[in-house]
DNA sequence: CGACTTGCGTTACAATATAACGTAATCTAA
DNA sequence: TTAGATTACGTTATATTGTAACGCAAGTCG
C-alpha cells in the first residue's frame, strides 16, 4: 500500500480530533503549516478524501468542512444523521435504525437507485440550550 | 416593498425553471449576461436568497447549486427528500411524512433542538436507470 | 419639492477546491 | 543491487463559489 502519505493522513486526523468540531480544508491547513511551512491545499484535500474514503472522517456538506468521526464503536455504515450546533459548531452522528429504510422505500417507490445519503441537521445542542436557559445567546 | 429587486428574482428564477436541474450561481449568472452583461455575482446571489426565502427556490447544500422548486402543489413545509440524480442532473422533492417525526423524535433524545434539515439522496433517477439497462452509462 | 430610507449594482476580494506536471518513493524482476 | 515500471506526492497555478462594503438610484413621507 501507500504507507507514503499515511503520515500527512495521520496528522490531518489527528487535527480535526483535538479540535473536535467541523474544520475547513484551510483551517487544517493553517495548523499543519506550523509543522510543515510549505504545506498546499492539494495535499490537505488529498489526505482529507483519503480519510473520507477509510471513514475515519465525514465531510459536513452544509459547512463546506469536515469532522473526525467520533464513532465510540457504534458501525455508522456510512449512512448516519450529522447533528450540527450552529452556536458551538460541535457535530455528532447519530444513529438512526428505521431512518434509512424509511427513506430508501420512498424514493425506490419513485424508481430512484439512492447510492449516497446525506442527513445533516442544524440546531442547537443539548449544551449550548442549556446556557441559553441561563444568560440569554451571546452577550 | 421592494418591487426593485422583483424583475431579477423573476428571471432568476425564469432560468432556473427552464433548466429544470440543479445550477451553479454562476451558471445563472452566465445565461443571464445574454440580457444584462454587466450584472456581477452578488446580484444572482441576493436574488437566489430571496428566492429561497419565498420557497420558491432550494439550495442544494451537496452541490453547491440551486434548484427550482417544482412542487406541483404537495406543500413541501420546507422539510421535504430532495434526490439528486448523478447522472444527468436532475433534483426532485419526495414528501416524506414520517420520516421528519422519526428524526426530530431521535435528535429530541439527545436534547438537539433542531431548527433546519437537509436532506439530499444522491443516486440514479428512473429515466437514468432505465437507459443504463439498454446501453450501459456513457459509451 | 426636498429630506429620509431602503436596498440595488458595482468593485474588489475572500474562501473553497482542483487540474496538471515533474519528481520522488516504492515495487518488480533480472 | 540496480534498471525500469508504477504510483502517488508536492507544487504551481488557476478554477469555482461566495461576500464585504460603498456609493447612488429608487421609492417614501413630510
Amino acid at each position: 500500500m501507500t504507507t507514503r502519505g499515511e503520515q500527512m493522513q495521520a496528522q490531518v486526523l489527528a487535527v480535526l480530533k483535538r479540535k473536535g468540531s467541523a474544520m475547513s480544508a484551510y483551517d487544517v491547513l493553517d495548523v499543519l503549516r506550523a509543522d510543515h511551512p510549505k504545506i498546499a491545499p492539494p495535499t490537505v484535500y488529498r489526505a482529507l478524501n483519503a480519510l473520507i474514503e477509510k471513514g475515519g472522517v465525514h465531510r459536513v456538506e452544509s459547512l463546506n468542512a469536515f469532522v473526525a468521526c467520533n464513532s465510540d464503536g457504534h458501525s455508522h455504515d456510512h449512512a448516519s444523521v450529522m447533528s450540527i450546533c450552529d452556536d458551538c459548531g460541535s457535530v455528532e452522528e447519530n444513529a438512526a435504525p428505521g431512518l434509512m429504510d424509511n427513506l430508501s422505500g420512498i424514493l425506490d417507490k419513485a424508481g430512484f437507485a439512492a447510492q449516497r445519503h446525506v442527513i445533516e441537521v442544524h440546531g442547537t445542542c443539548s449544551d449550548c440550550v442549556t446556557e441559553e436557559m441561563s444568560g440569554d445567546s451571546k452577550p
